[in-house]
DNA sequence: AAGTGGTCTAGACCACTGG
DNA sequence: CAGTGGTCTAGACCACTTA
């Protein structure tokens, strides 16, 4: 047979399961997967026995299984074979979502004040965070943002001026920091930190808030490469907002 | 030529870049995007020019294709071409791990104290989120988690008994809940809901701090196919715990 | 030595988009 | 129509593990 689709019967051929062939043996082995048809751990079939029971090419069966590896269903080794992934560990993954995306996207009205925007000379623990000279500047940043003119999210934020010269020129009521030090930068990697705390005063006093009422502070450290672009810590009244996410494996 | 291996030169031939080529391929545009030689948004070369450029056969560049796509760094439309993924979408995932793993990979000592195991008529809110008939019993566990002493955790958990029959009969002092219910079950999906707040009367005590202090509360509900298997309600003093995570694109 | 996964190729057909 | 991505194949060589 010279290609899979010329030597296809001319009749439309009830197809035994819908979809293209890899995902057919994919939906396969996860439907067996869920109905525990395999115990974690367990010995799952080779490729070659797929090869055949399903009449296709090994690179098929092989996309499939490539594709169950990475979503984590599945573990395999070479020489050895492929077994049905451990789901012990229950560690999973939210999705955090930017607050004005977050906001525009319930078709709300987004709204920031600028209460600071200005070069300082960096304290010694943001400078070494940051990766700076100790006292050199620091942009720095302090906005509030609002849904529908409620007070949502307090963002402090320090910027290292190599990674971003033009930072302080930008119009933060039109524009959102993280648009504005992303535009540019593709690729770059984050560290979070997610508790709970009371707010300082001044927070409570821009957020409009009791001074202790429980808020959801996230710290970002913004990273590319290995110079450190950003860190900002976001301050959200617990009464207002919750991250929310799902995870499916 | 009949095998790319095959054919090449019996020298060892000094590789431009080691790995595979389909590697080589994904690495390279992967490098060109942290550049920012394509503006988000901007068209990427097809496949045929990648198979000119690289020497290799379509099917090696398009699985380097496929993968940047899962990974979100290209949006490729048939008929169309591959573009630059616009990175405005600063939305990001955080790994949530299990509260024993994470304390026992810190070396550290995990006790359970276990306060309520029993089954319990479900109050109609609740009945209603795990989908069984108002009234109807269901599991109830209220359990501490110490780390080296110290209350950390206030889990809160339900459970829907045709998913677990035997949850009640578990040594919780022993097992976790979370290890419980999903030694068995393979697939499931999950909810998250994250949260500043004050704990209630119960869980201030419980957890041995004051009844203002913030704490993370972390309402968590999971599904298998369309049926709840189980809501919690865990509840972290702030001042003790943060949720911590990395996100690299 | 046999079995397993990891990868590559050359060529094919298809569906879709755009001019 | 030409160009693009989406997919499949048959066969190949390799590295690795296990016996």
């Amino acid at each position: 047979m010279v290609s899979p689709h010329a030597g296809a019967a001319p009749l439309p051929l009830p197809s035994p399961t819908p979809g293209a062939p890899y995902a057919r043996v994919k939906q396969h082995l996860k439907a067996g997967l869920a109905a525990g048809r395999w115990v974690p751990g367990e010995r799952m079939p080779s490729e070659a026995a797929l090869v055949a029971e399903f009449g296709v090419s090994r690179m098929t069966v092989n996309r499939a299984l490539r594709e169950l590896r990475s979503e984590g269903l599945v573990l395999r080794t070479q020489g050895v074979g492929t077994f049905a992934a451990p789901l012990h560990k229950v560690s999973s993954t939210l999705t955090i979502r930017d607050l004005q995306e977050e906001i525009t996207s319930r078709g709300h009205q987004h709204q920031a004040v600028v209460h600071v925007q200005r070069a300082e000379p960096a304290p010694a623990a943001l400078a070494a965070q940051l990766g700076v000279a100790q006292g050199s500047e620091v942009f720095h940043t302090l906005i509030v943002h609002f849904e529908n003119g409620v007070p949502l999210q307090c963002e402090d934020r320090y910027v290292n001026p190599a990674c971003a010269p033009r930072y302080l020129q930008a119009d933060f009521t039109r524009s959102t920091p993280t648009q504005v030090l992303f535009e540019s930068t593709a690729l770059w990697r984050a560290q979070y930190s997610i508790e709970a705390a009371r707010p300082t005063a001044q927070e409570a006093r821009l957020l409009q808030i009791a001074p202790a009422e429980p808020c959801l502070v996230v710290v970002r450290r913004t990273f590319s490469h290995d110079a450190a672009i950003t860190i900002a810590r976001l301050v959200h009244p617990g009464s207002r907002y919750a991250l929310e996410g799902q995870f499916t494996p």
